[in-house]
DNA sequence: ATAGCTGCAAAAGTTTTGCATGAAA
DNA sequence: TTTCATGCAAAACTTTTGCAGCTAT
């Protein structure tokens, strides 16, 4: 839990006039007490343990909210689902996620706007953003794979 | 239309004992045909264009057989749907998507291969892939803009 | 001839919408 | 009190599966 992180997410949240409901409060506990990401149901699965009257529509529309206010991050997870997880609120980043567990890292360390300035250069394209996941084995899951 | 890559596709189809419908050759047709990502049901609607019998069924089969040969890339449209756009022979490569139209370019010219190290190194996974997606607007949009 | 494909229909899963009730401010 | 949020139910989509008949090899 970032305590740092819930009181800067509870404070954008009143700001933009939006209404601290429980169980709002709920997805947003959920989401900063989870290491890796979450699709809709497993968020969903997981607030009802603390707040059984939830209905997943509300986690529908509370991901809607906070993906707006730069709360959450969309993770295109292989499948074809889309899955969230809370963003740490220090801007541009990307995300290393472990292909055996689904734990998921942020790393900042890139090279991407070179790299955005020589494909523009090249295409002719304005680059407006760019998305970087990189997948990979953390280091608890290589150790199982060797057991 | 590349002749190239389309001898390609049918050679490694072939190879791995696939038969060659005329549903999969519609298929890959359209995919080699197109400049952007399409959707199933976008694929779909213009197979059948052709070849009206057609079930959309077979576009997720086919889909599924030509990710597996390599021969189309899945590219994560905002939204959380699935798109597809034939994967052009030549490895490694990325996509610069265009916001406004969808074209899609290939690009090869990354440093993610020092990046990986990088990031392996600090946080001990062990990098299996990646993906990178840089979103833009493509010459022709930019100047739509400003009409 | 025969193994593998296809289309249909239906199921399974995900996401969105309409509406009356209920709760935060 | 008033505005906004919620839950339910149902609709709208997307994707997968079972099966009988058909076709490329």
């Amino acid at each position: 839990m970032n305590k740092s992180s819930r009181d800067d997410a509870l404070e954008k949240l009143r700001k933009k006039g939006y209404k601290l409901t429980p169980q709002r409060l709920a997805v947003l506990d959920v989401l900063l007490e989870s290491h890796g990401h979450l699709t809709p149901a497993e968020l969903y699965d997981r607030v009802v343990c603390e707040r059984p009257e939830t209905g997943l529509v509300t986690v529908y529309r509370t991901l809607e909210i906070f993906l707006k206010l730069g709360l959450v991050c969309e993770i295109h997870s292989t499948g074809g689902g889309l899955a969230y997880i809370a963003r740490v609120p220090s801007g541009h980043h990307h995300h290393l996620i472990c292909s055996a567990c689904g734990t998921v890292l942020d790393f900042v360390d890139c090279d991407l706007e070179d790299l955005e300035q020589r494909v523009s250069l090249v295409t002719g394209f304005e680059i407006e953003n760019h998305f970087l996941e990189l997948i990979g084995r953390c280091h608890d899951c290589q150790e199982q794979l060797s057991i």
